[in-house]
DNA sequence: CAAGTCATGTAAAAAGTTACATGATTGA
DNA sequence: TCAATCATGTAACTTTTTACATGACTTG
């Protein structure tokens, strides 16, 4: 596999929320989800078939005006499974596609209890990460001549070590928000 | 295009800093560039085939020990020219693949005058981006019942906003460093 | 001498982008 | 009525991942 098709798990989610079509879903990409993920249309449409032969969709059609076809699409309970198993299956986050934030977003329940064993792996992950990072500026940049020698470099690296730090910080205050709930 | 063949460019960029086998590169993506693109050899030797018959690099045959062969690549000044434009065409980040951060990482000059100008241009983004995304908050969780109904997402939006926060922090600490040097 | 790393490749498949294509409905 | 938006699809191509494949060098 190229990836692990998150788009099935996210057209997925969105069908959980409400049952829609195929062009409902690809606008979701240009707000809501677009900020951590894109899609367009012409990979949205195959795959919902592809889905649907899986039986993981089914689609009832609407006649709209005189002819106009819409396909409603709506999850199975097959659909459901494979969800919720996706969302306790263990999270990578390759190429920055970060598959935690994915998972979270379809969360809509405050006191669901998978949040708090994921935010636990997650925090494990990135204090690790900012741990690594901040070794890896001292190692290379340990004065200012070396970031004189590599400036983009360093800046780069010093954003790394902010976006992990922001990232930490964000599930620490998350862990707060869901004790007081 | 698929996308724009960002990695074409973190070749060129990684060969600028020292010539190197296929082997180097790929490595890189282990450390370095590692945080912000992931590729595989099976992606970087059929690549970096494709870039010398465009001119873009060539290779000198090396043995080692024996028999080993090592192809040591470099960029041709056609190779040079190719990346040097793609430093100063416009940035974008579509799929959270920040080209910005990878053009920054290619800058090891501080007093680089490309700089600025990339800074400014990235603020002004973020900026409305961030703008955006409060705006977002407001419209969708005005109150507790609401982000209660739709907790991930509530999450993930605040994630976004400090994710975007962070970025106009760091690119405005940025300008300072630049300024003073 | 064996395990680990160095070194280079190909093949098959999945994922994602861009372009092509068509037609209906709605609101100004 | 005309433009914008709704609605669905396919084709061609590029990018990316996973797996297959081979062999040399180095260090304990």
């Amino acid at each position: 596999m190229a990836q692990k098709n998150r788009l099935k798990y996210i057209l997925l989610g969105l069908l959980k929320k409400q049952r829609q079509t195929g062009y409902d879903l690809a606008k979701s990409f240009d707000s809501d989800i677009g900020e951590f993920w894109t899609a367009n249309h012409s990979q949205i449409y195959p795959l919902l078939k592809r889905m649907e032969a899986d039986h993981l969709i089914a689609h009832e059609a609407i006649t709209v005006g005189q002819k106009l076809q819409k396909k409603q699409y709506y999850m199975t309970s097959a659909g459901q499974q494979t969800f919720n198993a996706w969302l306790k299956s263990p999270s990578d986050l390759t190429g920055s596609h970060d598959e935690f934030i994915l998972k979270l977003f379809f969360i809509d329940d405050p006191k669901s209890e998978l949040l708090r064993p994921m935010i636990t792996m997650q925090q494990q992950y990135h204090d690790e990460k900012l741990h690594h990072l901040e070794q890896q500026f001292q190692e290379k940049f340990p004065n200012q001549k070396r970031i004189d020698q590599d400036f983009g470099h360093s800046l780069v690296l010093r954003h790394a070590i902010d976006r992990e730090r922001g990232y930490s910080n964000w599930l620490a205050e998350m862990v707060k928000t869901i004790k007081t709930e």
